[in-house]
DNA sequence: AAAAAAACAAACAGGACTGATTAAAACAGG
DNA sequence: CCTGTTTTAATCAGTCCTGTTTGTTTTTTT
């Protein structure tokens, strides 16, 4: 047929070559992915909260009945969604940190890190994946989607982490301690964006931080982690 | 009267001894606070996004006509609410840090505070006060109601903070560093419910935090705050 | 070329929500 | 007891949302 034929992504078609395709099923595939493109974008305009099919729709450039055809009931939408979402995520984190100079090295590279990371969580991506993580609370079928991907989701970021900071990968607790520490002052920091004085307090913080991160390490057993008072 | 006349709480009816007030005027009064503390249920049980107009009146025990009398739109009862749950916010942090018995002292005085923030963090009414700030992000209104009681809010906890942690409130920027690491490191892990072996990981960073904020205040000027790293 | 299947689109029905209006009950003061 | 005010309650209209049904167009299969 003489149309022009758009070549699919690899997320919406599988193990084929394009030519082994039908047309239909490639354009089914890309109707499938503006959708879904859709859906993320208006996560992120609208709020997950303020997203309905009309609206995910409307941003796909599709009919409702279209749509309903590929997500027969808002819950798929917001599944698929939610995946796509956390493909998404990992994507962004990899490219940030596979943009970090090779020649960076030591106490330099692992600040970059730190920063990749924080950039990575003040992103619209992230953003919208917390709000979803928070609105869970009041909502099992979203809390089930979530926690459907949430081990694997934690095990790409495990072996970034492990990758990033090869050189304290072995450390067992330690490397554990580090990367929780970062992780959860951070995603607190990035989370609240209502408060005074923000800029100044990100960049105290975000010192303080890469400071602790190399002192986890450099210290000995039973230093950061075990003790819990110096004598006074 | 003969009937029954229950005593009004202090919140609802200002500066005025109860038989200064009219029977209709304290039961007016009644009927609001059972709207709020109905409106604070609502936002604990459902979720923000879920509370509607007729689930806060049934909660209440009272028509949609009679708590429109009293909040003439959704926005109004929901800002109501809002300065309502900073003030119970407030109370709750007073009385958790009030609850430290006076005998401890030093370190377990202070791990006290920092355990006191954690239970806040992760009680009902922060939970929700959490909620708000991210549906706030695409809720114009919502942001406006909690921004206009934020500078109130943090004057507070910034004085709670002073009288708990006397010791090191005049150590200018480093007492601010500290407030933030905890603040955020835990507020941090408090919203992060999706995620493996929880129980672990918060012992450990507890364990963590207490020992950094026992350092910040031990180390010499510039060392905590100002290095940024050490020499390899 | 024709039939069948898939993708897409439009219309409809039912339910939920908010704000407005009207009515009833309770209260205050003379 | 009467009148006016306030509080409370019931009903209505309009809007929005989702899922279902029906119809149209495109593509695939026979």
């Amino acid at each position: 047929m003489a149309t022009k034929k758009p070549k699919p992504t690899k997320t919406s078609v599988e193990a084929k070559a394009p030519s082994d395709i039908s047309w239909q099923a490639q354009k089914s595939a890309m109707t499938r992915d503006r959708i879904l493109d859709a859906a993320i974008n208006c996560f992120i305009n609208l709020g997950y909260t303020n997203v309905t099919t009309a609206k995910v729709a409307q941003a796909a450039g599709v009919s409702r009945g279209a749509m309903l055809h590929h997500f027969p009931s808002k819950t798929e939408l917001i599944q698929a969604a939610v995946e796509y979402l956390h493909d998404k995520l990992i994507e962004d984190y990899t490219q940030r940190v596979s943009n970090i100079p090779a020649a960076l090295q030591g106490p330099a590279r692992r600040r970059a890190g730190v920063e990749a990371y924080w950039e990575h969580l003040t992103g619209d991506l992230f953003v919208v994946y917390h709000e979803l993580c928070t609105a869970s609370r009041s909502d099992p079928e979203l809390k089930a989607i979530l926690e459907s991907s949430q081990q694997a989701f934690e095990q790409h970021v495990r072996e970034s982490n492990e990758a990033l900071f090869a050189e304290w990968k072995d450390r067992g607790e330690r490397f554990l301690l580090a990367m929780d520490v970062t992780k959860f002052m951070m995603e607190g920091l990035a989370a609240s964006r209502l408060m005074t004085h923000r800029e100044e307090r990100v960049s105290r913080l975000m010192n303080y931080l890469s400071d602790r991160l190399e002192e986890i390490f450099e210290e000995e057993e039973s230093s950061a982690i075990g003790r819990h008072t110096k004598g006074a």
